[in-house]
DNA sequence: CTATTTTCATCATTTTACATGATCTCTCGA
DNA sequence: TCGAGAGATCATGTAAAATGATGAAAATAG
């Protein structure tokens, strides 16, 4: 009891073009006692003939069941041949996809910048973004291999992983543009305890936030809370309350608001790039670990010494 | 340098979805040596990796090239168990394509009843059907295999294939409903040779009829030619000249003219239905036989004897 | 830190499948 | 009636695959 193989319907393939199993056989490389064993062997395998052998130096003829055979052995040869051609392409470089999972301040303004240049390198790649408010789910993917490569936020303790520090992003103060902020520089931090503040749900990034902001002594309150970076600032500019949220969330050409250093400064949020070790790593994926670091030094502050 | 085998696609899906080699080995019934040889000669096929062996009771992982391994790979199984499926269904009758040859007088009445027929019993098969206008071509086309089945005019001689007679199909004529038609119960041939005859363009249909009429003593003259049934009945209603047209071909509710005998009656063309020699017939080809058979009997004038 | 467990790789061996070359058999056409 | 051409069959050597036992690596438990 033999199965069904892929030399047996190269073979179906090769005989019907041909019309006889000689030479069929000749264009395989095979003998003809070869071909008429596989054939024998594929029909065993389907319980059926596929070919009609009118004997004599009449050319065989396809059978309904080697017809309908040959319709499916077709679709596979060609899926085997575009395997082939896809993991090629992978390791060229040139095709294939990108799965990167990202966080809503990464994707306003870095993530753009990056996917630009990576695409003018490989147009043909396929790269897909999945937006995660947390770390954790993001390293998850990326572990499960559904992400190919992944930003993450602060400190990172994962030795699944391999991660590479992109830079750090400040947290600032979005505060409506009046007369009391017109001539600061820098927004005091006690007075955040008397305004309260607007900041973002939930999440790790907002752990980080109010451990840095009791750090500086304040107990964060808040009048706003939501996960819309353009809310937050609409709602900074109506000057309910300032909004603290990280440099790269802001919309820095919005004339209504200003934006400013906290003073005493509260620890900045580093930015990694997170990829799978290096045996599950793309081509692509290295070449846009390359382009995002070259994109963070160019546009994030970078840490001391 | 081995190739690609079906055995490994199956091998690389098991172990993706289990996990481990082990579980993998199981679910397939071989052993895990078995597994590891099969995906690594998968991999030597390929040139590159598919899984990530972290080593230890951790489990395997997909690389980006296993990953795109598998996306084919589950088409080609998926399409293999189609294919499988399909055949199964072909030899059940019940499902499955038929190719049906015919020619216009046919596909007027008979065709309908018999492939409604058809098409009760096995609701999942697909009647294509193709017309053509002489008995040449639908020969050729079942020889090829283009055709399962197909319906032929008139004695056939030709070995490769079997032929069924169904029946009859007495030539009428067609003439205007005037004064002269009104109580004449058929029509004398000679009076044809007076009026001239409409009759189809060509083919072997028509050459039989003047064969027909010279054996009566006439000779046809032609008044008008054309293909169509129809325009041939609506130009004989105008009175023109008489239709001389096989009985299938003619639309009995027409009350503008009467469908009348000739007398002399010339020899009837009888209706084949032409069949692949037993090894190329699809079950549902014996079926369309069958019950073409019962339609003829019920439709058709049985020869005499 | 060692023992244990889990997992995959490796090796030698057996078993199976495969390809070959030499006939056989069949059909058509001369 | 015979030969040419086509596939089937057979015996045989070879290559591939599966097996079972063993080994190595890594996480886990004590």
């Amino acid at each position: 009891m033999t199965s069904v193989e892929i030399r047996y319907l190269e073979a179906l393939r090769a005989v019907a073009e041909e019309g006889t199993f000689t030479d069929a056989a000749i264009r395989l490389g095979y003998s003809q006692a070869a071909v008429s064993q596989q054939i024998q062997s594929l029909e065993s395998a389907l319980g059926h003939a596929v070919f009609d052998r009118p004997g004599g130096p009449r050319a065989v003829a396809l059978t309904p069941t080697g017809r309908a055979c040959l319709r499916h052995a077709e679709v596979i040869l060609d899926r085997l041949d575009e395997m082939r051609a896809d993991i090629d392409l992978l390791h060229a470089g040139l095709g294939g996809r990108l799965a990167c999972g990202t966080f809503q301040s990464v994707s306003v303004e870095l993530l753009p910048l990056i996917v630009g240049r990576v695409l003018g390198e490989t147009p043909d790649l396929q790269i897909r973004v999945v937006e995660e408010d947390e770390n954790e789910p993001l390293i998850a993917r990326l572990i499960a291999g559904d992400l190919d490569v992944t930003f993450l936020a602060g400190p990172v303790r994962e030795p699944m992983i391999e991660t590479i520090p992109l830079g750090e992003d400040p947290f600032v103060v979005v505060a409506a543009h009046d007369e009391f902020t017109r001539d600061l520089s820098a927004f005091p931090a006690p007075m955040l305890a008397g305004t309260g503040i607007i900041g973002e749900s939930a999440g790790t990034a907002q752990s980080f936030i109010e451990d840095g902001l009791r750090s500086v002594g304040v107990t964060p309150r808040y009048r706003f809370q939501t996960n819309d970076n353009g809310a937050m600032q609409a709602m900074a500019r109506t000057g309910l309350a300032p909004a603290l949220m990280p440099l790269l969330a802001v919309n820095t050409d919005d004339p209504g608001v200003r934006v400013l250093p906290l003073d005493p400064p509260i620890p900045p949020r580093s930015i990694l790039l997170g990829l799978p070790g290096p045996a599950l790593r793309t081509l692509a994926a290295t070449r846009f670990a390359q382009i995002a670091a070259d994109v963070g030094r160019e546009r994030l502050a970078q840490p001391a010494g």
